[in-house]
RNA sequence: GGGAGAGUUCCCGAGUGGCCAAAGGGGGCAGACUGUAAAUCUGUUGUCACUGACUUCGGUGGUCCGAAUCCACCCUCUCCCA
């Protein structure tokens, strides 16, 4: 349908800014652009921030073009203030490089590494061998502080103090470029709308040192129809790493989104083509929780790979559906059922419920049902008659399951 | 370097000796209504052995029958001057 991944990628509602969008459409359309993203190890974990960005880089890749994804094993020992109204806090080499490695692997979830389809490359090689007098003399004298202070990423944090290291982190960033157009000649920096002006540092550099012609666009940040940032929960960040956000609740996530977001988030987060989704636009009202499965599905099974995606999937219909499959459902194992431990005390110690006092306020709510009973008794004993097929399953709220078994 | 202020529970923010597990708002959780949506209304929101006890107001010590509140030192941040 596409010829030019800038049209799919523009109707898709991903690009947020670009430099000179002519001139990068042409050489979308007639080259094979290497271009480059940068991560920052500021986790083991990426989440689905970045996610955004693995998608895009794939879609560029779908169309030829070359990814290189940045890992900031230099830029994470200083922070990016973008957007930022806190100081980072600062983090050890050890842990930085240990984040790095994870973020390896996720990537190549998305991004096809085989062949020298997409290159990973950490701007440690570089950053942490430079010599301070000399990064001066060379790349200092190309930025002018007057206008790096009247840049919008500042603006905040000028009223709530910058340090100097973080000051030096669009330098970094931008001689991250220089070395990729340089190396790999790399044409393009991509990345989310708040690195707008670390990429137009990075460009100016390549003007200024090089002579060099490059390129830089920015994506939308993913946020709901309310304007705020997606990705964050209350119990913290929608993470990629099944080990800290399970496939299921990752599924969920996905499913509970707003109405009015499914079809925007179905352009930018999945591979469906834009014919298809053109036709879930016209649907409306309870009509929308189909494509709202659809979503959650196409995005788990990228994530998380196919088994997964069925697997939350089918748990998610069975427990909604009212089908009364658990065979997917979150388990718990316990030794025994002798009547020695509480209900209360099993579920705690699952994680199931944060404390016995919330426990004690569901009850209370009637937010808490055992086997389908709603559950009064705050006291009740984990008993072996509780036990039907060898389970007991215990719902909180509307959408909580979890399935005790014994070992 | 000099001066002035600030640090409170998940977040913002009130509280300046006992009536403080700490107002109010946000967020979260649950109930009703629904479509696993939104909006709305209601309840709830430190932990436990829950009419009681214990831990919490940047840190460490101290004063006092009693401290989030007073004193000393320390840490962190902000602002003004250099």
């Amino acid at each position: 349908m596409y010829t030019n991944v800038f049209d799919e990628l523009r109707d898709r509602g991903l690009i947020a800014q670009t430099t000179h969008e002519e001139e990068i459409r042409e050489l979308l359309e007639k080259e094979k652009v290497t271009f480059y993203i940068g991560f920052d190890p500021t986790a083991d974990s990426l989440h689905v921030g970045h996610f955004l960005q693995m998608v895009v880089m794939r879609h560029m890749q779908n169309y030829g073009h070359r990814p290189i994804a940045l890992v900031g094993g230099g830029t994470g020992m200083v922070g990016d203030p973008s957007g930022r109204t806190d100081m980072r806090k600062m983090m050890t080499v050890d842990i930085i490089e240990h984040n790095c490695e994870c973020f390896k692997k996720q990537l190549s979830s998305v991004i096809d590494f085989s062949e020298g389809k997409a290159l990973m490359v950490n701007n440690a090689d570089w950053l942490l061998k430079l010599n301070y007098v000399d990064f001066l003399r060379d790349i200092g004298t190309c930025f002018s502080v007057n206008k790096m202070l009247t840049a919008e990423c500042f603006k905040q944090r000028l009223e709530k103090g910058l340090s100097f290291l973080e000051f030096n982190y669009m330098l970094m960033q931008s001689y991250d470029f220089l070395m990729l157009s340089r190396e790999y000649d790399c044409k393009m920096e991509l990345g989310g709308d708040d690195q707008w002006s670390n990429i137009l540092g990075g460009i100016d550099l390549c003007r200024r040192k090089d002579q060099k012609q490059v390129y830089g666009m920015t994506f939308t940040l993913l946020t709901n129809s309310e304007g705020k940032k997606m990705g964050k929960t209350a119990s913290g960040a929608v993470w990629l790493d099944p080990e800290k956000y399970s496939p299921y609740d990752f599924y969920q996530y996905w499913r509970n989104v707003d109405d009015a977001d499914v079809v925007r988030f179905m352009k930018m987060l999945t591979f469906v083509p834009m014919d298809e989704i053109k036709e879930f636009e016209k649907l409306e009202g309870s009509q929308l929780n189909a494509v709202k499965s659809r979503l959650a599905y196409e995005v788990t099974k990228l994530v998380h790979g196919e088994d997964e995606a069925n697997k939350a999937k089918s748990a998610a219909e069975a427990v909604f559906g009212g089908l009364g499959s658990d065979e997917n459902m979150p388990t718990f194992e316990v030794d025994k059922a002798d009547g020695s431990e509480t209900v209360m005390d099993v579920l705690v110690r699952a994680s199931f419920i944060p404390s016995k006092g919330e426990g004690r306020r569901l009850v209370q709510q009637g937010g808490l049902s055992v086997n389908g009973e709603k559950m009064t008794d705050f006291a009740l004993t984990l008993t072996e008659d509780l036990f039907a097929d060898g389970k007991v399953v215990v719902k909180k709220g509307k959408k909580a399951f979890l399935k005790i078994v014994v070992k």
